[in-house]
DNA sequence: GTAATTCCTAAACCTAACTTTAGCTCAAGG
DNA sequence: CCTTGAGCTAAAGTTAGGTTTAGGAATTAC
């Protein structure tokens, strides 16, 4: 079936495991851009095959697709990949992973340190305010544990 | 504002950071009880305002509310919660933590050794078929980085 | 040549975690 | 008492990442 100029849907869908409504939507969100043959049906080339798993690993990873995008707007496009381009994707790939991890660590860290040793209502707990880069998603500030800046340390008990 | 029986929604928005519409979504999931005045308002306990800030920690470290639910079902309740509630909490918060980590820290080694060094193409890449626990969410089996077992692995250029 | 696949598009539907809106009611202050 | 702000409910809207459906058209298999 992956005649000589380009493979089909179907059979980039069977050699990933992806399913073929899944690549119309990568394809939709800018992922891969697939030509069109004479009858109007897509063909990708045969690298589009490690394009997807690429984007596959990097949502295990926890990336958006826009983000994935970013990442696979370093590749050639046109040109087949070859293996230093992927090394070199690879390479700012593994520095956001590396912080990704290290974030949660931190956070883990500071849960052992807080609720963990039972210093709950303290103003200097370490997951008060954590205005790291950790998802800051549009909201506004966040104040955890229970406690604000300025307001007292109160009671946190009923009569 | 708090009077002696029970705080307000808005109030308990105010020390928490959340939004009144989030705590009442909170409440249809199931993760916190409020009871009701005589006008029919919410009335929540002070403990709740730790309540929402550990939903809102457990969050950042990628909890869905069913699984802060699981969590959360270990506390008291009713009776405000002890620091010895927490504590116990932690404990099994913690290593759900810890496997989470872990997976993603296998995930970047694989990285390192089979996208970054060039292997890309063989049979023995470990991102290939990740069995793991890591994001099982209902779909069949994915075979990643463009091979899959018994297939020849083929050429993977265009003519 | 015809039947069975595969592919096409557009639009609707799905889950999670919320927010927004509409139309009312309750509570607090002057 | 009357106004204003806070709360209430039910339902619809939102974003991400897709899947499903409906109604055709193109390919492939025999």
């Amino acid at each position: 079936m992956p005649s000589s100029a380009g493979i089909s849907i179907g059979y980039l869908a069977d050699r990933t495991g992806l399913a073929v409504s899944a690549i119309r939507y990568y394809e939709a969100q800018g992922l891969v851009e697939p030509w069109r043959n004479a009858g109007g049906q897509r063909r990708f080339h045969r690298a589009d095959i490690r394009r997807m798993s690429f984007i596959m690993i990097a949502q295990q990873f926890g990336f958006s697709l826009p983000e994935i995008r970013g990442f696979l707007k370093s590749l050639p496009g046109s040109r087949t990949p070859t293996k230093d381009d992927w090394a070199c994707i690879s390479e700012s790939f593994r520095s956001h992973l590396d912080q990704r991890i290290e974030t949660l660590v931190r956070l883990r860290d500071n849960l052992d340190g807080c609720i963990g040793c039972g210093c709950l209502s303290l103003p200097n707990c370490k997951l008060y305010n954590p205005q790291d880069q950790a998802s800051q998603k549009g909201q506004g500030p966040r104040y955890l544990m229970g406690d604000r800046p300025e307001t007292e340390t109160a009671a946190e008990n009923d009569p």
